[in-house]
DNA sequence: TTTGATGTTATTGTATGCGATTTTATGTGA
DNA sequence: TCACATAAAATCGCATACAATAACATCAAA
């Protein structure tokens, strides 16, 4: 037996899975909280660069971002992070939509005590960033999403809502507002107690308007652009990358 | 942004786009028509060898298939055809329902005449491969949902689509019957009227209860195995890879 | 024979190199 | 100044090289 401490030293959360990963998770939250803008360039060389490893590493993200719908990947031209038309808008709520209902319908009346209460400590955090918003709200607001789509145990429609997740925070980050109301948490609330009570139809309407009114904030302007280095530099950082 | 109309050419066989591209659809193929058997071991030198490109190419395409859940990819253990589980299966149909449900939601009563028959036609040539069916019957019916899919216009739901097929393709390959009759031919001619006529209830329906009647074969056992090369060999040609 | 240790081979993870293509800079003539 | 040709730099696509890890074979000891 080889040593019984064979627990993985989590120390902090420098860096969990391999370095690939690390790079993958980075650049997604960098395109997620915005700090790369919708268009920009990402040139495999200063990202490799910047984040401590070789453009194969960063190629390889870039192509699974790409996969997701976060990064365009033109051949011969590179990749830029993705700037979907109004279009494209329209098809990613659809199916979000249908996914989303599937997961009311495979939660309402099946979440347990334990469940009830984690969804609303999660409710209880975005309250809490609110006030002082930032990316921090950003990604809050979607990760309830994502949170109620874990709980299916269903990990296939877990995945599709994270990743209808991450289009929408795109899509809004080009044509919503600055970001005055992401996700009404109110409604998060409402969503919680249908589900809670065993509600599945009340439970897919209030998500059928949630999400309208999501959609709702819909056409505006995009804005500037800047340094890539400086602006995944945290990202970085927090994934253990480049000492 | 996967193809976005980008790549409408749909030319000959002998291959267009990238050769990374052309891996990636040989070993798609190889695994959904069974050349590949889940579970079967998948080393990047004997791919590589074999479809006369670099581990690169390889590695990059089965890290996408592995996203796309047709493979398996162990960190440091290699990847061979995913081998889902009951449970996984579970997952699978319950998506795949959600979102053929939005494609016919999409499609009541929106067909074109042209698209109308377009599908019909495609029931014809499964129909004629039904009888000497081989691999071409199992993707014959695969692609009618496909079809139905691209037909709504929405990217992203067409790509979510495919991604399920290709999955029920694996999960029937190993619980399924040798398969008796895949899809029966006449449940997707039903469809089709269902469709046309505007019947979005009836649409919904019949398609729940077909995609039921498929998951009904299931528990089933595995088959042997076979020496690789031999198996993705025509693959190769059919991509025009390693001459 | 079984078990365990040890060296060898096979395979993966990542970096680097090179030719090809694209983009940008430079220069020349009208 | 503008248009256009051409050279230079940047960037990508892919292959290859090397280090790290795992799989396997070999053999000694129980």
């Amino acid at each position: 037996m080889i040593g019984s401490g064979a627990n993985r030293e989590r120390a902090a959360q420098p860096v969990k899975g391999s370095r690939s990963q690390s790079v993958y998770r980075a650049l997604r939250r960098a395109i997620i909280e915005q700090a790369l803008r919708p268009g920009m360039k990402l040139p495999e060389d200063s990202l490799g660069d910047e984040l401590g490893v070789s453009r194969t590493l960063v190629r390889e993200a870039l192509g699974r971002l790409a996969i997701e719908g976060l990064v365009e990947l033109k051949p011969n031209k590179g990749a830029s992070v993705a700037y979907p038309s109004l279009e494209d808008a329209r098809d990613v709520f659809d199916v979000r939509r249908a996914l989303e209902r599937q997961v009311m319908l495979s939660l309402a009346g099946r979440l347990t005590p334990q469940q009830v209460e984690q969804l609303e400590a999660h409710v209880r955090r975005e309250d809490a960033a609110h006030g002082r918003d930032g990316p921090e709200s950003i990604r809050l607001a979607g990760e309830f999403h994502i949170l109620l789509a874990e709980m299916t145990g269903n990990a296939l429609l877990s995945r599709y809502v994270q990743e209808v997740s991450s289009r929408c925070s795109l899509i809004l980050a080009i044509y919503g507002r600055p970001h005055s109301s992401e996700c009404a948490v109110s409604e998060h609330r409402q969503l919680i107690d249908a589900l809670r009570d065993g509600k599945a139809e009340l439970a897919m309407r209030l998500m059928d308007s949630h999400l309208d009114s999501v959609v709702a904030r819909a056409v505006l302007a995009p804005r500037g652009n800047a340094d890539i280095r400086d602006l995944i530099a945290p990202y970085a950082k927090s994934e253990g990358l480049q000492g």
